[in-house]
DNA sequence: TTTACTGCAAATATTTTGCAATATC
DNA sequence: GATATTGCAAAATATTTGCAGTAAA
């Protein structure tokens, strides 16, 4: 079963900590700010817009640092990369994607969410020699507002 | 219900068709030579490997050319994209990967399949103003390599 | 004949890398 | 003090675009 609760920024600091001391890697200003930054963001997010608002809110972070912070935040199990489109590679925090699948518009390119626990994902066979720990989900279709508008065309 | 059985090159040379015409795009050769090739490649594909067996198995296409078409064909159904890791962006064959989930190893990265029988997907709502037309399930977890790595590593 | 599509090369966008400076351990 | 990590800028990579030429309708 897993756990699909909305971590504290508190929470997701401790397992950062936990993260780093377990890999032997160094707790920098720049890792802990932009963890900070990530839980404030509302939803969805890019590298480019990660960037601005730690610079803007906080200070000066450089391209490379939230590159490499990003990847170690997705190692740690605290980060999830999405490409909704070829254009965009977007970022969530993990313990946030858990609790919703992602539902997107294969005509217009609009990204809604439905709750996980609406839909059931069941594996009747264990995958053999795979331990799962994260299911991914991605509904392509078709909109209202593009169904409306194949109608009205027609 | 999802049709989930493999076409044959015949089957998607005529859905390529319908939807040419029924969009009034032209019928090039590059279009139809890029589609046979991708019918011939085993499995997941990227840009560069596609354009490379295009051009020493039938003759030259600009990159330019491989770009439109696999965006069309992807418009027509017939291929989807995947991103399993931040590097590549590979694709396939869209009746092919309606037989398959995929499993990534966030570890090692290395990709296997799971077919779709022995995975259930059931929405207990019908998702509000979406017509679904494609699932896409990544599985995430440890392969039993990286497992392995692990314990004798403790 | 018209113009959508291609090829080519340049432009843009995205991500990675090398190296010196800095901060963590 | 040793060295992992950062900042910066340059390099590498991936994708898009403008324009002239070609070919489909």
């Amino acid at each position: 079963m897993v756990n699909t609760d909305v971590y504290s920024a508190d929470k997701m600091r401790e397992i950062l900590t936990a993260y780093l001391e377990k890999k032997a890697f160094r707790k920098t200003i720049e890792r802990y700010t932009i963890l900070e930054c990530i839980c404030c963001m509302p939803g969805h997010f890019d590298v480019e817009t990660l960037r601005k608002y730690v610079t803007e809110n906080h200070f000066r972070v450089s391209l490379a640092a939230v590159y490499n912070t990003i990847e170690l935040l997705m190692d740690a199990g605290l980060v999830v990369r999405h490409q909704f489109s070829s254009r965009t590679v977007q970022y969530e925090l993990k313990c946030a994607a858990l609790t919703h699948h992602h539902v997107i518009c294969s005509y217009c390119g609009s990204v809604s969410e439905v709750k996980t626990e609406k839909v059931k994902i069941a594996t009747d066979c264990k995958i053999p020699k795979f331990t799962p720990e994260y299911y991914s989900l991605y509904i392509y279709g078709m909109c209202s507002k593009c169904k409306f508008r194949e109608k009205i065309q027609l």
